[in-house]
DNA sequence: TGTGTATATAAGGATATACTTATATACTAA
DNA sequence: TTAGTATATAAGTATATCCTTATATACACA
């Protein structure tokens, strides 16, 4: 996998659209799966807009996918963005957010669409 | 070198001073070496203080280091922070910046200082 | 000591950000 | 079609950000 060079415009807007606790932990839900908004809502105990709004800005950034599955909505990280090595690197370092879906499971929250 | 997991707020607050495009041309200008603020001021284009106050940014994260020499202060990037890995992710994928350091060499005006 | 240079800090203003509440859109199922 | 659920967008507001100009601090040298 070829990694092409991001100007530095462009990596500045993907580390500023990082730089945030919200996306960030979004980013680390998403690291080996999907997740629709509703989990994200639950998980993170925000408001839907001020998710949907978030969501928004990783999706304007193309760092996640969007699949429209029915009434709900899967967020996927995009692994074939330019900076995708960036989003990498962070999710090596931050804590796995895992324990967080696994929770919503047990309270049967959890989102299956196959 | 031991990778230490970060928490999701300091890691979000690491991204963020890296998400902005004088804070990351002025990483990737000290990627091999220090830069004195003067040198900065000068290649960025900026004001002194402008220059000043992104330096204090980088500073408080703790993602560069400073050295006083003389009357000038030498930035350099920290190494040992925890995040550095992603400092190192970044700095493989943006464009290099010594071309801007080495036409600041042909104008006479890099300080050096050892 | 006084003057000049390098850097930092303070204060103010324009713009961006991240919420809020209200509403619109898209799909499902009766 | 109508009602219900999931999601997106709009508009408003408090706060943060990044610049500006003015000033303070630290060091060098005569």
């Amino acid at each position: 996998m070829e990694k092409t060079l991001v100007e530095i415009d462009k990596a500045a807007a993907v580390l500023k659209v990082l730089g945030d606790k919200t996306r960030l932990t979004i980013i680390g839900l998403i690291k080996d799966g999907e997740c629709c908004v509703c989990e994200f809502v639950e998980v993170l105990q925000m408001s839907q807009p001020s998710v949907s709004q978030h969501l928004r800005k990783l999706r304007d950034t193309g760092l996640v996918k969007e699949r429209r599955r029915g009434q709900w909505i899967f967020y996927s990280l995009n692994q074939e963005h330019d900076a995708f090595s960036i989003v990498e690197s962070v999710l090596e370092l931050i804590p796995d957010q895992m324990d967080k879906l696994k929770e919503l499971e047990n309270k049967g929250l959890r989102i299956c669409c196959d």
